[in-house]
DNA sequence: CTGAAAGCGCTTACAG
DNA sequence: CTGAAAGCGCTTACAG
């Protein structure tokens, strides 16, 4: 067995110095037609791989992004991690991905890591306590994109969703249906974009003088189930529930299940974050759906543009979420009298 | 503002030459006490960060392995990815990951792309067709595990669920309930581990002298839907319904709702592949488990032994499924009477 | 347009 | 146990 062809052995079957090698392979045009082609034969002949490695260490660019994510079991986040894969893939980078679970300390150790593997730039959604070491991790010549996560003020170009907005659209169309009781479930209230989506529904429903109940719910499934059942058991129960993202919908469905509450009749469920599966649970789960497409090609734009020094007029992008009805949002029923049966 | 510092910068702070700092930061024992804290006193002083494309360049080893997946928005080979993402870095390793969205062409750009990168190893779900080209893309110098997507004959060590047998005892289950006509739907005849699926079906079914009626449904959700209320317009309905994957899962959830057909009073439902939703839908759904952690740390284990160059006693493992029941398959009804409302 | 030389920042024998 | 030298496989000025 042969050792792998090198660039000079390229060289020596086409007759030609290694630097012409070099300039046909990175695509340089400066080089003439039969040269290209004999260099173009030979590298066929060898079957010849450039090292990538090598031409990392003396160009400095590694042509390598790193992504950091909590974990990639949320649908939300392997979407995102799926879209920004392939516009990398596309512009010619290799993704390298880590997980943080949600650790800071971690996500530390992580960012370390892909930095002395000389990614060009991160794009990161930052863990839940992890959004003030992020600077001093990332350091200030890295580019880097904060997504989905993003803080008061971040040091960095990021993408969201429109999480004030988009709180209070939703709010909106609960309090258009005839609620005035309506109850936000949230998980993670130290997160700002969380803090923005209660900000937005509180607004809307200060608006309309209506009753903002806004609930903090275990950090999982299992515990914002037995949170909410808690909720459903209280006396004088909101007639809405707004669920402000995946993990807390999943753990609506099962409290409203186990509690024998009849949706929408005697509660509507409105969810952050939209999924397949909402579509199939009996009735269809209304929900905001966030633009994930466009905040990945976002992300990319920012991207791109720190790594080849182009200005980046805004460095903020806020995304609108998109309303989406089907049939577990409806007007409030009167008091005492029941719409039918589930 | 300084350029970044290198070994010889640490060298000269230190004191030492460049091999010792080299030395002490890969963990090598022979370095007196004081020259290793001096150097990593020095590496604190200049906040020194190891250039790890330097060192593969040098060593041959880049501590990065290739994980080839058609997509990750199939929750199946998300929770692959983030277990192999935790094992990897647990073990020292990076890990670059390729979508190649089902097609043979893309992924074998995409295996070139990293064999580039200089991976250590690859891990690789193939694509749909793309089981052929597998053995010429990756050559027969690279470390390289296959999962899930295996073959009649794979060239390389590979995991999955053990297909033949899962599918096999979750006939058998449907046929004690005394189901005698079992459709089986499927959407990749072509792969070897849903020919295998569909063998272990026939099995149990010719045991029990039962109808095996298989079923090819379109690939995705939608055309799954859309195959699935045909059949369910038939004169001569199966009384149980098989799913060989949550594709097709979703698929049946969706035609047998359109269909109104009564889950699991007119047909019994199980599905291959478990997922936290299912336990969510009315009635929730019966499903056989695909042991995804064990999967994960023999692909991790036969990548590391073929790295390191221990033997590997058994380069194909197979691992049990696990059949979960609830509540969508019950006891085949007698024809005409009905046990129940939904 | 082409080639010879230097060098990216490490690790690896090898000499002392 | 420590250091000086060579070299991993490329890209990058620079000379011709």
């Amino acid at each position: 067995m042969r050792a792998k062809p090198t660039m000079n052995d390229v060289a020596t079957e086409a007759s030609v110095s290694l630097g012409t090698v070099s300039k046909v392979l990175r695509g340089d045009s400066t080089v003439a037609k039969e040269l290209r082609e004999r260099v173009l034969a030979a590298c066929g002949r060898l079957n010849y791989q450039r090292n990538r490695i090598a031409a990392s260490l003396r160009s400095r660019q590694s042509h390598t992004i790193g992504i950091i994510v909590p974990d990639i079991l949320n649908t939300f986040y392997a979407t995102l991690v799926e879209k920004l894969e392939n516009l990398a893939s596309a512009g010619g980078y290799t993704v390298m991905i880590v997980t943080t679970g949600e650790e800071p300390q971690r996500a530390r150790e992580r960012i370390d890591v892909i930095k002395e593997r000389q990614v060009d730039g991160m794009i990161v959604i930052p863990s839940l306590d992890g959004s003030d070491m992020l600077a001093s991790a990332i350091g200030s010549d890295m580019p880097c994109v904060i997504v989905d996560r993003i803080a008061a003020e971040d040091p960095y170009p990021s993408v969201a969703t429109d999480n004030f907005d988009a709180a209070y659209q939703g709010a909106r169309y609960l309090l258009s249906l005839g609620h005035r009781h309506i109850a936000l479930a949230v998980n993670t209230p130290r997160l700002w974009n969380t803090h923005e989506r209660i900000a937005g529904f509180e607004r809307a429903m200060s608006e309309a003088k209506g009753n903002a109940d806004v609930r903090i719910v275990g950090m999982t499934v299992e515990e914002a189930r037995i949170s909410l059942e808690g909720l459903f058991r209280e006396g004088e129960r909101p007639t809405a529930l707004f669920t402000s993202n995946n993990l807390v919908t999943l753990g609506a469905v099962g409290a409203l299940q186990n509690c024998r509450v009849e949706v929408p009749h005697e509660m509507s469920l409105l969810a952050f974050d939209d999924f397949e599966w909402l579509k199939l649970l009996q009735p269809a789960v209304s929900a905001i759906h966030q633009p994930v497409d466009q905040i990945a090609v976002e992300a990319w734009r920012l991207m791109s543009h720190q790594i080849s020094g182009r200005p980046i007029a805004n460095p903020h992008i806020r995304a609108a979420g998109q309303l989406i009805i089907r049939r577990s949002t409806a007007a409030r029923a009167e008091s005492g009298k029941k719409l039918g049966a589930i």
